[in-house]
DNA sequence: ATACCTCCCTGTGGGC
DNA sequence: TGCCCACAGGGAGGTA
């Protein structure tokens, strides 16, 4: 499920439910989740603590905690940050429960464990985890990203990504981006045009914006991403049967008709 | 630099 | 019905 739109969503759940509240209790329901901290260790540092402004990097969200740690939310394919009262009755895949003031709870969803959550020491420790990254899809200037393109031999769509390149972009999100722009998502980047490569940008942030505002890439009808699982589906644009493949191992769809 | 493979997990849907 | 496989909106690590 998430894509940068998806964990902006959750930010918003964190500012809105968590922020500023203390956490009282922490509940790891399946260390599974828990990447490079054990549960002890986090209940330690975590319980008693209130929770700090959320940030987001990409598809990474970060919760400082007090004045010291934070909490690195990663949500892989199926995760998710759902805010919940104390009563209401658990899902089988909440992993880590925060309890927090007011009855209120933060819950870490995700069924398959695919990434987790951290805990990093301090700011340091959240620039190192974030050193890997480039720079947030919403946050890249359009010289910027025209010269990403220009740099990279490799298909357009492997670019878009790889989150070291341009941090956020998912599968979804990239068909979908390519697909309004008129672009083939096999086509190396390097040999787009500038007029290209500016429609890719356009196109990264107008879907960008209109998936952050419904917390996900919307499954509609006129998008290309509406139509991915279909029997035998058509470009929502012109008729023309989809074709599909695979780049970087990732099941690509796009229109042979309308992108070139 | 890049593409491909495997692995990490769980669940679902299709084919037999 | 059961079994087996492919596949899935994530990413890391190793290889050629």
């Amino acid at each position: 499920m998430p894509e940068l739109p998806d964990v902006e969503g959750f930010r918003e759940v964190l500012d809105s439910c968590g922020r500023g509240r203390r956490v009282r209790r922490v509940e790891v329901r399946d260390a599974g989740v828990l990447r490079g901290v054990g549960a002890r260790r986090l209940r330690r540092e975590v319980e008693g603590r209130r929770l700090g402004r959320p940030h987001r990097h990409g598809k990474l969200l970060v919760t400082p905690v007090g004045d010291g740690p934070a909490l690195v939310w990663h949500f892989g394919m199926t995760g998710e940050l759902v805010a919940a009262s104390i009563g209401d009755p658990l899902d089988r895949h909440d992993r880590v429960v925060l309890t927090l003031d007011g009855e209120r709870q933060l819950r870490y969803r995700d069924q398959r464990k695919l990434q987790g959550v951290r805990l990093a020491d301090g700011p340091d420790a959240v620039e190192h985890l974030l050193a890997g990254l480039g720079p947030d899809a919403l946050g890249i200037g359009r010289g910027d990203f025209v010269a990403l393109l220009a740099g990279r031999r490799g298909a357009v769509k492997g670019l878009l990504m790889d989150q070291s390149a341009v941090a956020g972009l998912g599968n979804l999100l990239c068909d979908e981006i390519l697909w309004r722009a008129r672009v083939v998502p096999g086509r190396p980047a390097r040999d787009l045009d500038e007029a290209e490569a500016r429609r890719v940008f356009a196109a990264m942030r107008r879907v960008l914006a209109t998936s952050c505002r419904a917390a996900r890439v919307p499954p509609r009808r006129s998008w290309l991403t509406g139509h991915r699982d279909d029997s035998e589906p058509v470009c929502p644009r012109c008729g023309t049967p989809l074709h599909s493949c695979r780049i970087n191992g990732r099941r690509t769809v796009w229109c042979p008709a309308c992108q070139h």
